[in-house]
DNA sequence: GACTAAATGGAACAACCTTCCCGTATTGCG
DNA sequence: CGCAATACGGGAAGGTTGTTCCATTTAGTC
């Protein structure tokens, strides 16, 4: 095709192109915290960024497409996770990060354009799952370490047990739009823990009853 | 005024008008499985429904709007929840309903469409709190049944149990995008039952050890 | 500091969304 | 069965957004 075998904006990342990439994204999520993903045109990004739409055509070549990057940009500032010693104050710290950052004006919105823009295009879709999917396995280790001092049974899926600490608290923010408070996490927190003390995380083993087989 | 006081279509809602609408829901059920929200366009839906595309303004005025009928629709088609006689089963039922519906191609395109909707339109917001809200509400009586029954701890929310069934199936469909299988049902069942039957559900009570402080 | 290729910006064009106007068809009622 | 008000349908106009072409500017290199 025309594209000389690579994406606009790779070859010669320095300089210009940055600061372009840079106020496109930063325009993006402006728009984002006023109109939502369903009001963002490629029209006013453009103009707010002072930039040609023809770059956020050729560079980004859809709406999808920007908030895609902008998860992609976010996924690259990897927040190291928590080791306080103990596995309850760590899913703690866990839970309310992601309240606080549920609760931001511009990440807040931005994860909702982006969980929008993924039930419709499967760039925004991959660029959310990656995101995710790495945050589960940095926070996973926080599990693995408290297997490791005893505090949860051996062979707890840490990945599952993270899942359930966000769980509650998107399903408030996207389903039943109940606010997401700090008592939201502290509950989700509880509650997951109880259950992975009783072994219900344990992988492979569906432990219902009181005492395990 | 322009209007009689009254919206378009609830004055004589019978005959034709009705006919219009129910043309109309089913178009933009079509609409939203091809295309996803963003994809949605009063023109396709008024062509495809077969009805003039300014009956479809006039009653519905945008596409936030055409999916928040939807769901308001689904809304009043109440389906009553299971009375198996032990919790775990019922859970199990309500949790595998949730993932057929999500799994269903029509009724999972639809909840996407209208959770995206939500995002950035209030009517959309509503409905959508309106629906899940009423949903777990008509759930909650299976969990104070237990309660009664002495399957579960005196105090027990029953509005959180059947929330927390639901939420990682959920957090799986639109956040992590993974496959929303029975088998991920049978673990929110088995986690959730587990979490309650340790107490952590009993409203005011953060029971986070083994034993009460 | 000059050269080459990459990236950008402005303008033009097409497509779409949305509204307005008015004639027509249908409903509910007497 | 006839009347009056309601709701619908079609087409055209105005505005906004999507998309592409080409000259100009800039980054990276010798």
């Amino acid at each position: 095709m025309e594209q000389p075998s690579r994406i606009a904006g790779t070859v010669r990342p320095g300089g210009r192109t940055a600061r372009v990439r840079a106020a496109v994204l930063e325009a993006t999520q402006d728009e984002l915290v006023e109109h939502g993903f369903h009001g963002l045109t490629m029209d006013q990004v453009a103009a707010r960024a002072g930039v040609g739409k023809t770059t956020v055509y050729r560079r980004w070549g859809s709406t999808p497409g920007l908030v895609a990057d902008l998860m992609t940009e976010l996924a690259n500032q990897s927040s190291p996770h928590a080791d306080t010693g103990g596995i309850e104050s760590d899913l703690r710290v866990n839970a309310l990060a992601v309240v606080e950052a549920l609760n931001d004006g511009r990440l807040g919105a931005t994860f909702q354009a982006v969980i929008a823009a993924a039930t419709c295009d499967e760039q925004a879709s991959l660029a959310l799952r990656t995101f995710y999917l790495r945050r589960i396995e940095e926070w996973t280790s926080v599990v693995d370490l408290a297997v490791a001092r005893g505090e949860l049974p051996v062979g707890t899926d840490g990945g599952e047990v993270i899942r359930a600490i966000a769980a509650p608290l998107y399903y408030r923010l996207m389903i039943t739009r109940e606010p997401v408070t700090a008592e939201a996490a502290e509950w989700s927190v509880a509650r997951t823990l109880a259950a992975a003390r009783a072994g219900a995380f344990v992988t492979g083993a569906l432990v219902t009853g009181g005492a395990p087989g």
